[in-house]
DNA sequence: TCTTTGTATTGCAATATTACAATAAATAAA
DNA sequence: TTTATTTATTGTAATATTGCAATACAAAGA
């Protein structure tokens, strides 16, 4: 099939598996860093940071874009790229809420 | 392709983006929710719970335990499954560093 | 031993992802 | 207007993912 049964599953649960889905690339991970550390940059930048070609980078930032996590502005022929921060700290609570669980009782496996 | 190139990348970004992989998917959040709640339980609980084929959970299970986030202890017949704390609080910690960041100057794009 | 029970594996179909060459599109500069 | 410059889009090839039916496999019970 290649298409998961997202109707079998919560709210919740489909929009940890997007927000992981879009971390799930090192290409993204990278540029996600790239932008932390430098603010905001340029599609170029990106191409030149990281060792993949243009429209291979420009999908990518598609796909981070698409879910909200990044945000583009048109700035003559070029493109500015930063992190939407509303947006980050919204990824960084679903996953703090979903990766922070108590092992008091969970030690021991069956 | 289909295949990213991991040899571009570093160490720690490969690692993240296949964390991220691996809870890139609905039913496998699921799982792993499931195992939090319970504790521990075998693969048809989870067969049961979650709406999918024995076969698809038990791919799923696979790339869990694959990755290390889940462990399995074969109990006559059956599997028993459970997190495995140390690997989970490794994934704990490395998203929070990656999650965690500073916005006082990454307020504004462009 | 034969049957049941529970899980893993195999094989397959449908779809998604990754990467890039070629090209389009849009603005700036000459 | 013509020519860069920069990014997005399209098309395509290779591979990966998702899901399940059929089946194999392994241990327990009759």
């Amino acid at each position: 099939m290649g298409l998961s049964k997202t109707e079998i599953f919560t709210e919740e649960q489909n929009r940890m598996a997007g927000f992981a889905k879009a971390l799930a690339h090192p290409a993204r991970i990278a540029i996600i860093e790239h932008l932390f550390k430098i603010n905001a940059c340029i599609c170029g930048d990106l191409v030149n940071e990281i060792g993949l070609a243009q429209p291979t980078i420009s999908q990518h930032l598609k796909e981070l874009k698409k879910i909200g996590i990044i945000q583009g502005t048109v700035e003559g022929t070029s493109v500015c790229y930063c992190i939407n921060p509303e947006k980050w700290k919204e990824v960084e609570s679903l996953f703090n809420t979903f990766l922070k669980r108590d092992f008091e009782i969970a030690d021991q496996c069956c």
